[in-house]
DNA sequence: CATTATTGTCTCAATTTGTAACAATAATAA
DNA sequence: TTATTATTGTTACAAATTGAGACAATAATG
């Protein structure tokens, strides 16, 4: 048997976060003729690190080099372990299981990540094996395969917990963004509505943005101050 | 070629913090006649939960039970691949590389997991190819192999981050244990001085602690409440 | 019975956060 | 031109939290 390209019982799954009309989304494939929904993942070559095969992955997704990666849990129970789902898949693609394919039908553990991207920055783009990558609203998912579902509940989960800690909300906007707008995001990542002088406060307090000129909207009101982040 | 017990190129090794004389202190296990020191790992069996082989390995290494487990991240990079190191290990203890013990020498990606357990509790117990299992204060561990000491930092900045959300420190003490006890395993975890009536204002605050008889040391003061954690 | 060391609690100051008020716009309507 | 409107940036004050010390209450000892 020749060795695979890639390490056995080893994959990775990502949680690609994007913000529009003020809520989270993340991307979901679709898999040919089978209806069934999953999270963007892929394998490891051998020779490659692990982080690099995720970057690697999302690149091909996302057409976006540079971005906020961040490892949270590696899933390893039995219970993910269904080759029935795995040859559905492969076999509505027409893939022989019985062949070069057959070590993605074993049991793998799966090291999870999460990004947060600009949304406006993606165009994403399906796999071989997939006839769809597409924004889900996370209130609005479908059905998803295995435990990604679970997978998605711990993304977000450490997704909150990091928020204060790493400031990282920036991250889901484009590079200059209003203060409204990033409250926006912080609301919608925590689920719940802050108060905008508080907000306002907070992140100046933090000394992490720059402010630069203002956005002149044709609104009838006060402009904004645009901000981006220190680096 | 018989198949192995375990899944190859997947491994996992736990970073065991233990609280006496006043720091904090970890599990290393050094292997015979090779002067190689490691963290505490194994491997998964091709039919086992990951988070079940943790504590497998845990139970055989310290004969606890119901052990405070946390899984924290997994480390995939091809730098730590370094057949050269593990071949010495198994070499020194008689075992043959070419034969079922092959696997052992491929690169393994490792999730690495973080334990707190009471100190007292435990009687270390090397396994078959190392001649001791032994507490080293966190500020003395010997020189470790490939990425240990990369998993040991990152095991105490993860529990640093945790330990005001999780509460964890009492995981560290037997059941029963002063409000002094407590302090001084909080401040060996985050490596500063807190101050007395800050910190206790803030434990009973949290709501977590159940107040029991009084401690009576024959010392030359008032004697202490015990407290235990309430579940 | 005074002394000593440590504990549990209280007090007050300092800091941080919650809440609202308010002046400063940038367009629009009169 | 001049109100009107909606939103923004900042300030002001109240409420809550935390920092820092004071102090009374022990449990032994001399």
């Amino acid at each position: 048997m020749a060795k695979s390209k890639y390490l056995p019982h080893i994959a990775y799954d990502s949680v690609i976060f994007g913000f529009s009309e003020g809520e989270l989304k993340i991307l979901i494939m679709e898999y040919h003729n089978t209806g069934l929904f999953a999270l963007p993942g892929g394998f490891v070559e051998t020779t490659e690190n692990l982080n690099d095969a995720v970057l690697r992955g999302l690149r091909e997704r996302t057409s976006i080099t540079n971005i906020y990666l961040e490892q949270f849990y590696t899933f390893g129970d039995m219970s993910r372990f269904k080759p029935a789902v795995m040859q559905t898949l492969l076999e509505a693609n027409g893939i022989n299981v019985k062949g070069e394919y057959k070590w993605m039908l074993d049991r793998f553990v799966t090291v999870a990540y999460y990004a947060l991207i600009n949304y406006k920055d993606v165009t994403p783009q399906p796999d071989a094996i997939s006839d769809s990558c597409e924004w889900y609203p996370l209130k609005k998912l479908p059905k998803l395969i295995l435990d990604h579902k679970q997978i998605v509940d711990k993304a977000i989960q450490t997704l909150r917990d990091n928020l204060d800690r790493k400031l990282v909300g920036g991250n889901l906007l484009p590079k200059k963004f209003t203060m409204n707008e990033l409250q926006k995001v912080y609301e919608a990542i925590l689920g719940i509505k802050l108060r905008r002088t508080t907000f306002q406060r907070k992140m100046l307090a933090a000394n992490v943005l720059k402010r630069h000129e203002k956005q002149f909207l044709g609104k009838a009101h006060k402009a904004p101050y645009l901000y981006s982040f220190k680096k």
